[in-house]
RNA sequence: GGCCCAGUAGUUCAACUGGAUAGAAUAUCAGAUUUCGGCUCUGACGGUUAGGGGUUCGAAUCCCUUCUGGGUCACCA
């Protein structure tokens, strides 16, 4: 990675280049050393070897004297097998580390009028049942790549699309209806989506009935699924929705806003929210207008029967349909009205991410291929953020088969675990109550989100409740422990011997590694934004850690005599839980400031 | 079957997108400490990167191929 050390080096190796060989180098690849040799930076003089035409080890050579003279922050260098290992003198890192120890907010972006705007799409639920696991990861990271731009200097809307219309809400409704005896979450004492959800089993469990019932009377099995009374009724009550029947459209809105009611507890939970809704009863005839544009510039052919259809079988796919031949429209035509309805919203737009499972990848290439073909410029800014499924120990969840985790109860657990754990070993006795059930939950939700945001996204993920909260290891809670550790730590020194320490030089080996850490702070956060991955975040914020606290156990961190050194230690601490704070933050994870 | 994604210590994950001897955590084992078979420290063990071939100074990473697992190929959303 070309982290810092380049803005200091490149000048000088062009210069060397320009005037020895006459060549201009496009770029250098410079890696921290690794500990078994002797330097902090190396240089890797292979891919330089091809334009020069000097072997390796004597080009490495070369430079290595080179930059000895020219810079005085190089100390020494030795070659390794083409690997041009430099020491750096402490002075350089303890001059890099006053460049950044007053930045506020370091490595984060300001944000301003003139930041391009990107939509954040994610969670995006389906009004029939509570939220789960899956919705979970999708939320987290959706949340997270989110803050991740922020941080990359975009302004971002976070949004939703909610799925509030079709067969599956008339399902609920039915249910409900036949079976509920106006049941209310206010009667039940239930979480309006849980209300909800419960009916939509319950017309599953009616519906097979129903179909044994037709299947004993002599009845196929296809037949009997799809003229079971229940299923005809629930399809009878979709009409009457898009005939905008009144007492339809009562029910509809009535049992939405209790799930959405619901919704809002679970997002408060987890911490999340979102600056503005899609809903899908007001985009599902959107985009009958691209397909108008789309036949007319011919990107689109219509067949005999009226149905309208696109032809990417020369991009390696096939025929998708677009309208039905009744002239209705299709997941497809939605998705792209509602693109457009989006740039309409905010023309000022300039990008969006979809956080979509991978179940959809072949939609989405299909949706940007075909709007790339229509002739949007902006088509090229979109982007489908991806990812994998959540397995659990015990198999996948299916939720036919009732083994779904809802979220709620997932949250639940995960706080009732932290609350065992912190009593068995934490020392809060001084806290309230109050403050200590806010700390279990951060403590909970720490682990939560860390445990699914360490995993690359489009990889699956086997969700191990009893691992993610660990107080130890790659975990949350370490990170979050840490930190509280760091700040306690700081109150108990004494801030006057916080002066200038610019004279200092001679760091300890171990501090230097921490410096390094938060040199390439930066780098990760373009770099995950690049990538729309949370994942780089979570485990450079692990190894910063894990370097502190190798730092924090060897090197007393208020014990020495020297009141510079002291002072330069709690500073370099307090930048540490700074930068901890704010990266958890990107992650959407709260830090204590004890625990 | 076509297309897409994944396959890395026993397990869960890394590996800065082509760089040096593939790293952590956890589990296991050994030692230290200890009035707990708990906690905490120290160390060890653990790998043909699913298999095979290729590209080059250099491959877990790129290309070809085989295998395994998952997804997707609806006038569903």
């Amino acid at each position: 990675m070309n982290i810092n050390y380049s803005e200091h080096f490149t000048p000088i190796l062009n210069h060397f280049f320009q005037s020895q060989h006459n060549v201009t180098i496009e770029s250098y690849e410079f890696q921290s050393t690794r500990k078994e040799f002797e330097g902090d930076l190396t240089l890797v003089v292979f891919p330089l070897v091809r334009q020069v035409k000097i072997r390796p080890d004597d080009l490495a050579n070369t430079l290595g004297n080179y930059l000895l003279n020219e810079l005085e922050a190089v100390l020494n260098f030795n070659v390794v097998k083409g690997f041009l290992n430099l020491v750096l003198s402490d002075a350089f890192y303890v001059e890099q580390f006053l460049k950044i120890l007053n930045i506020s907010n370091y490595g984060h972006q300001i944000i301003n009028d003139v930041s391009p705007i990107v939509m954040v799409e994610f969670s995006s639920p389906n009004t029939n049942k509570p939220l789960h696991l899956g919705h979970i990861r999708n939320n987290v990271l959706g949340y997270s790549v989110a803050k991740i731009l922020e941080a990359n200097g975009k302004k971002v809307i976070k949004t939703q699309i909610i799925n509030d219309r079709g067969i599956h809400i008339c399902k609920s409704m039915i249910a409900w209806e036949k079976f509920g005896n106006q049941e209310t979450p206010s009667s039940s004492d239930l979480k309006g989506d849980q209300l909800v959800g419960k009916y939509y089993v319950k017309f599953d469990v009616e519906y097979k009935k129903e179909i044994t019932t037709l299947t004993k009377q002599g009845y196929s099995e296809e037949e009997a699924k799809q003229n079971a009374p229940l299923l005809l009724e629930a399809q009878d009550m979709l009409r009457r929705w898009e005939d905008n029947d009144l007492a339809v459209h009562k029910l509809w809105r009535t049992m939405n806003d209790w799930v959405y009611q619901g919704f809002e507890v679970t997002y408060a939970s987890l911490g999340v929210s979102f600056d503005s809704y899609y809903y899908e009863s007001e985009t599902y005839l959107l985009g009958k207008n691209i397909i108008k544009k789309g036949l007319k510039d011919q990107v689109f052919f219509k067949k005999d029967d009226g149905s309208v259809w696109i032809d990417l079988t020369a991009e390696g796919l096939d025929e998708k349909l677009l309208l039905r031949s009744d002239g209705t429209s299709v997941y497809m035509t939605q998705d792209l009205g509602t693109a457009q309805k989006r740039l309409e919203d905010i023309p000022q737009l300039k990008g969006m991410v979809y956080t979509v499972g991978n179940e959809q990848d072949y939609h989405f290439k299909v949706l940007f291929l075909i709007l790339k073909k229509l002739g949007f410029d902006w088509a090229e800014a979109l982007h489908h953020l991806s990812y994998g499924m959540v397995d659990l120990p015990s198999g996948k969840m299916k939720s036919r088969e009732g083994t779904v985790v809802d979220a709620d109860d997932l949250i639940k657990g995960m706080i009732s675990q932290a609350k065992t754990i912190s009593e068995s070993v934490g020392k809060l006795d001084s806290l309230n109550d109050n403050e200590k059930t806010t700390l279990h939950e951060t403590i909970a939700l720490g682990a939560l989100k860390y445990y699914i945001l360490k995993v690359d996204p489009k990889k699956r993920i086997l969700f191990d409740p009893e691992a993610s909260i660990d107080f130890n290891g790659n975990t949350g809670p370490f990170i979050q422990y840490t930190h509280a550790r760091i700040k306690t730590l700081i109150l108990k020194s004494d801030k006057d011997l916080l002066e200038s320490f610019e004279s200092l030089t001679e760091l300890d080996i171990r501090e230097k590694e921490v410096i390094k850490q938060l040199e390439i702070y930066p780098e990760i956060i373009i770099l995950a934004g690049k990538q729309y991955n949370p994942a780089l975040i979570a485990n450079y914020l692990y190894d910063l850690v894990k370097s502190y606290n190798t730092f924090y156990q060897n090197v007393s961190v208020l014990g020495s005599t020297d009141i510079t050194q002291k002072a330069f230690r709690v500073a370099l601490s307090e930048k540490v839980a700074e930068v901890i704070a704010n990266a958890s933050n990107l992650l959407g994870i709260d830090v204590p400031n004890r625990m």
